[in-house]
DNA sequence: AATGAATGAGTTTTCATTCAT
DNA sequence: GATGAATGAAAACTCATTCAT
């Protein structure tokens, strides 16, 4: 059976596999075997092309990483003032596929992972930038540089805030309800002027 | 040399080691054996006292639980208004201690737990609950219910995104810029209306 | 059936399992189940008590040494003048239950092994000096120390070279000739002078 | 782009990528890739060629006893007298190649394996053989039969004894005084009498 | 009450070997 | 001739849990 070219055919798999699996269990404790049996290959395969579980991991949290950057690349498609940008960027983080149940574990496993494993780290901080820069872009046409800055800082604190709790049925508010608060604290802080 | 009346420091010996454990590992995944040292019993002693792994580890989370809510009644001590209650609210999270790593790992624990754990669920709902009345409760005094709802919503979801960003190093703000941000949402909220 | 003070029963078989089952394998390739089973315990027992594979090795080799060092001694014991007590450790090296066959694999392991294991190099020697400072101490009342030194270094090659041939049946001459190759070695350089 | 009468040249660079990567490890323990990589070839093609490791290996054993055969020989070419050549045969033991890494594995293997496999026996059989013979063979100008071959079976052993210690560094003399140590055998062994 | 001896299932990881292409 | 994809068995090591003492 074996074909060329078959790495990234493999690669793909193990990675989605990984997160299935993962999110089926809620936990980083799944084993190797698990893994590779619901992507079709051996165990000793998953090993060939990661060498271990942990790269595994850490390929699984960037394909995700992925996933939602090109979420927000396709709301933002359909966004053509700058306010309408940044609720673009806002939608993206409530969009209810951000919300399927491995997506969710994943992000929480991912902030645990974070404090120790540097590659996880790094892949959480470049998250958190790529966020804040894409606000502070859209914030600077319509507010000072300082201020665009710090609403950044709380809308991102805001929108992860609300994703976990959201995520863990703690949220007392709908999805609308829940942009909208967004929104408003939005709205309020560039009504407060801070002009260009 | 076994005492009579040892159990109850036995089993807060044990649960303040798997704390340490966790916090010293970043994960639930600790031995109970290590902890069992580290409480300077065998790990005999600690099957003996909870049964199993599962069962000590529900025990720390309830445990740090209660040292929170410890923590919010003590900065409610001295606050005098509604307003300077939920200030105390505020400063209760964002208090250094919390951001001892291993509280800081058991909090971001707990969020992996509550997706399967009923037990991690409901005592985060607890935490979820608390922190919410508490601050409707003071917010009552200040706008009406239904805006006191959504504003205790939105401060809880926005101190818990900024506690996460601020425990992994992903806070642009420091400490009091951080609790301003969240004491400036409030004052706009306040300010906007909805009197009671 | 768990007892106290097991632990250095338990150490003993799994050494002695160890050196019979090498022996048996002529190589390092023998698992620790099989040295456990043959052991009469589990396999974790094993891991327990010595931590890994290579501390179960250097175990066996400490015990080997152990064991010639007192074959050494007895000889020793009825052996009176200087020359007496030459022959007496030349004999030693020699005895017939230093060509058990699990000794003469150990021996030759030990060689390989001390190539890197900084261990197994200890304790290699451990054994060279020891014996250089047997032989040296000796040869002290019969010539004049620089001598002493150099003979002692010979003998040990030889002995050494002897050894492996016999253990390797390469051999052409049988225990009491190999004996008095060494014997007639150290009548030579002893008659040559060097007096003290 | 296999081109033909590839084989000799690939099965050679299997053979010396076999002995380095053996001399790197001081050990058997050395996969197949590890070896196929070191010669840039496939690993399927390592099997290809020898069918098993284990036949990777006695080719490679073979390999070094042919280099030390040539090197004996070179060693002879520029020696007249039987005691010359003595000398030399002595020589091509101590010589500086002799002591690089992957040759001092190689033999400390050799011995390891020559208890089980009989092939490894076989090829260090015909060493032993051949350094007899051509001890034995220029000792019988200078002395008896008899005497020769008991002289040559002690030159065996001191030379093999020697080299090992000056291999694993537990030899306390340089070089030079380590072949004076055997040439001083000889010349005492050949005053002693024994005349032809 | 408390220990530590003991197990054995489970997990990661490695690797020789095979085989379609 | 040559590759690299793929397997699967095997091994080291870990650990929760049990239990005699």
């Amino acid at each position: 059976m074996p074909k060329l070219g078959m790495e990234p055919i493999r690669r793909a798999a193990l990675v989605e596999a990984a997160i299935a699996e993962i999110g089926a269990a809620g936990t980083l404790d799944v084993t190797v075997s698990r893994i590779a049996r619901r992507a079709g290959v051996s165990s000793g395969l998953a090993h060939h092309y990661f060498g271990s579980k942990e790269q595994i991991f850490l390929a699984s949290m960037r394909h995700i990483q992925t996933l939602f950057g090109r979420r927000v690349r396709e709301e933002l498609r359909s966004a053509d003032t700058p306010r309408d940008r940044l609720n673009a960027i806002i939608a993206a983080s409530f969009d209810p596929d951000e919300f399927a149940p491995e997506i969710v574990s994943a992000w929480l496993i991912f902030y645990v992972q974070a404090q120790n494993s540097p590659e996880a780290r790094r892949l959480l901080h470049v998250y958190t930038t790529r966020l804040h820069s894409n606000l502070v872009f859209n914030l600077k046409s319509l507010t000072n540089d300082a201020n665009a800055h710090v609403i950044a800082s709380a809308l991102g604190a805001l929108i992860d805030g609300l994703y976990i709790r959201q995520a863990l049925g703690e949220n007392r508010l709908d999805r609308y309800q829940t942009m909208g608060l967004v929104w408003d604290y939005l709205d309020i802080k560039l009504s407060q002027g801070g002009e260009r």
